[in-house]
DNA sequence: CGCGGCTTTGATGTTCATCAAGTAAAGTGG
DNA sequence: CCACTTTACTTGATGAACATCAAAGCCGCG
């Protein structure tokens, strides 16, 4: 876990328009001088389901997992969030404790701004509240939408489903490495890896896409497309 | 689906410190002016999906569904929304179509905003807007939770876990008149109708809890609690 | 090389959906 | 109010989908 808050650089952060866009020069500096900067690697927890919410997290680069553990035994992927995606925004302004924790699945940058300083903000500047409000209903919309659409599928339209979610949504190319072990494709879409794999082997098998490792390549977007919307 | 609309009555509105907690007088005059309020029955729909948004609503009194139906086929029910949850709220700042219908399960009583008048007023007031924030904030960390509550279970688990969230949650005693048919039960927890049926004789066969019609009555709340738990 | 985590395939079992059929309850029109 | 129709509820029998268990191959890494 790198530090990195050298100096005050939001002015050339690359979210600066999504996160900033509507605070004046002055609330920027004071937010840019607190702000605390943290890189991660694949598997380190950025934050702990249970611990108290202080922070205000952000996606600079990278993937991480929105997890929950049931009673300590197995562990399901509510949601894969990438860069843009404000990750604590949901439970942050209405509970004390994080209900999920938030891992990196890949090399991951966050930004980590107060929460105490975003929440006065937002009271003091009605612009930027309403930023987060928009933003806010953008990320609960998309958790929630994805994880109705999984639910409504049986194993082979959740495959094609997930796979096209890499494709287009994260990738935005046929070809990917994916990110995740075959064990956390299975927790993400609520199904058990020996078949999370079987199905993987069929759909190769049946040409639709090509696997090595982790290398996938979707070969035929149209039959996924139909088995995710039939499934 | 009456009418009701005959003069501002905001002021003596048993919801007014939720929704207008940070309004004042003048704001609130405004919006009370061009407030709508319809009384719905069971089973009219409140909110179509796929229509545009145009509206923020409130429920008032009663209790409502949110529901999809997926390529018009089945339809499942993604949450039971109590009086002051705001409906709309999710979809509403982030989408120009509602994805949910909303429908009444019991006499509903709605108030309809403008959407663009609560918009405005958010960007105008800070306060408005960051009570707005944590409303948001709290009915989408709900609908979340027990989505991946239901999800993570067994049929048993998640029927004793609905029957809890009515006892507790909705009712606040453990004798109740369930809102919903059988075939709404199994929708809103993913599994058919006859499975539903066939639990809930089992549980009563067990003497958990009583059934008569549409009356159920919880008799041992830690049975269902610990099922719910290891289901 | 050899160890441990990840992946893969096969055999078996359980859970739940589907199909079928019948009973109860709730509307509906005369 | 009663015959009639429709919708909701219930139970049983069967089958399909998926989980579990077991075992072996793979692959990166000390």
């Amino acid at each position: 876990m790198g530090f990195n808050n050298q100096y005050c650089n939001c002015n050339n952060c690359i979210v600066r328009s999504l996160v900033f866009e509507f605070m004046n020069d002055e609330m920027q500096q004071k937010v840019c001088n607190s702000k605390k900067e943290l890189s991660y690697n694949r598997g380190e927890i950025i934050i702990k389901e249970g611990s108290p919410i202080e922070d205000f997290a952000y996606i600079k680069e990278g993937l991480v997992k929105l997890h929950q553990s049931k009673n300590g035994s197995r562990d399901s992927i509510i949601y894969i969030a990438k860069p843009f995606d404000f990750i604590t925004v949901l439970t942050v302004f209405s509970e004390t404790k994080y209900k999920y924790s938030i891992t990196a699945i890949e090399k991951t940058d966050v930004c980590f701004f107060k929460l105490e300083q975003i929440r006065s903000m937002a009271l003091n500047n009605a612009a930027f509240g309403f930023g987060l409000i928009r933003k806010m209903s953008s990320v609960s919309d998309k958790i929630i939408n994805s994880y109705t659409e999984i639910n409504q599928k049986n194993i082979r339209g959740r495959i094609a489903f997930i796979l096209l979610m890499f494709a287009n949504d994260i990738y935005g190319k046929p070809k990917f490495k994916l990110p995740i072990l075959r064990k956390e494709l299975a927790q993400l879409i609520g199904m058990t890896t020996e078949n999370v794999i079987r199905i993987l082997s069929e759909f190769s098998k049946d040409g639709i896409i090509k696997i090595r490792g982790k290398e996938i390549e979707i070969i035929k977007p149209e039959w996924l497309k139909t088995i995710s919307e039939k499934g």
